[in-house]
DNA sequence: CCAAAAGTGAGTACAGTGTACGCGAATTTA
DNA sequence: TAAATTCGCGTACACTGTACTCACTTTTGG
């Protein structure tokens, strides 16, 4: 399931997503008659965030949340359709916690604002990693972070769809780096903190020349910090694009 | 489990992803003594990825793949330690099937070629936009992938950690680029192919003013494809660089 | 005030998961 | 031929997501 239903009721079902979006936005107006719901959407999931917080994204089970929250287990298909519509929530709402780019002097120390944000982001929520991959609902709170930062290239010639790429760009630099960084658990022999997926005694340097060397360079160096490296070399190429609009125009 | 147990045994205990490296690494000799194994590691791993390239990930269970097999459910656990395991197995063996960059010209033609390749690889097997993510040891094949990038740089000047940082970099925009791509089913009202996950009738043009006047805009040019766009923001930010250090020499 | 209706909370049940354990069968060595 | 060792796998268990059902509250219409 999860991203199975999304490539199977392809064209036209119900579509869990559908149903994760009218949760995201809709507020559809409480009924009048009928009981009172004593739980809120919102403290299930913050309830969830939690548990994902302190066990991983396989530690959000519907019983535990449950549990953490002294209700049912059922109770809580009461507010949520599904175990995925509930991590499209959780998602929104960790989005909704970060000021993200408030006081930018420019579209460079906007953007650059923004990817740091976004590391923090993944840092303090690992689970973020899995939970962004899964599932495609954009929340009000995802929403109003990417109109952040799309505000901020106002100031630039760029077209619309140009300013799109170049936040997928920089969204999708910052969520590489952060995997890599979670895959470090400190990798194999304390070396690079870079790339270094656990390598062992293994890898011969006959067969694999240029990866060896590259690993006794970085132990002799290791100078500049590689996600600052990388946003910079991002930076530069859309500073390349932007010079080039400004004159073309 | 399969991301909590990196986490937890964080320091030095058995941590499944060592013995991945075994099975992906070592090849232990085969006993002498008792019976013949009637099936192999390698047939496993092929039966894991048809699965998985069918019906996703999640379409992968112990279960199932022994069925496919003919065999026992619990034969599986002879040639493989456990779920997270095999899936190590399936992505090192998905990286070997592709040539990636054999006659390239150059270092931006050859991160040209990478980029490509690798994304064709996500559009067939899109488990792997998940598999990458949960995982994190390095097979023979990924190395030998990398190794080809590598080497491909080696006209540079550029040293060790900087090439390392510069794969990164593309690899990273590239798998975001394919989830996007992924995310897509194609997007709500069949609009911007580019970014656009699922956005019905929401999204006031008041409260989103930026996000609102792009997608106003997407929808007049669509003139390039957003991942040779991308592409080339990033290798000019790379080209810089590899400018900078040619000078400094 | 009193049914009727609407909506809530949760217990039970089921199909499915990963895998620990242990036992019989097959094979090689002494 | 007996001992040693390995393979194949049946059984069992804890756990998952969630469909169904029923009793209980609360509000509304008469």
């Amino acid at each position: 399931m999860t991203e199975d239903d999304t490539a199977a009721a392809s064209f036209g079902g119900p579509a869990t997503a559908a149903r994760s979006m009218e949760l995201l936005w809709g507020t559809k107006p409480p009924p009048s008659r009928g009981r009172k719901p004593g739980m809120t959407l919102e403290r299930i999931v913050a309830a969830a965030v939690e548990l994902a917080d302190a066990g991983g994204l396989d530690g959000v089970s519907m019983r535990r949340v449950a549990d953490r929250l002294g209700i049912g287990t059922m109770s809580l298909y009461r507010y949520v359709p599904a175990k995925a519509e509930l991590q499209d929530l959780m998602l929104d709402a960790v989005m909704g916690e970060a000021p993200a780019v408030s006081g930018a002097t420019g579209w460079r120390d906007g953007l650059e604002r923004y990817a740091r944000a976004s590391l923090e982001g993944y840092r303090r929520h690992p689970w973020l990693l899995r939970a962004v991959l899964t599932r495609g609902a954009m929340g009000p709170n995802q929403a109003a972070a990417l109109d952040a930062v799309l505000r901020v290239l106002e100031g630039s010639d760029l077209s619309g769809g140009e300013r799109m790429a170049v936040v997928g760009l920089v969204a999708g630099y910052v969520r590489g780096v952060a995997q890599q960084l979670a895959g470090d658990t400190r990798a194999a022999r304390g070396s690079g903190g870079g790339f270094a997926p656990l390598i062992g005694g293994h890898l011969d340097p006959a067969t694999y020349p240029a990866l060896t060397g590259v690993w006794r360079d970085e132990d002799l160096e290791r100078a500049e910090d590689p996600f600052e490296f990388g946003l910079r070399r991002v930076l530069d190429g859309i500073a390349a694009l932007v010079e080039s609009r400004r004159v073309a125009t």
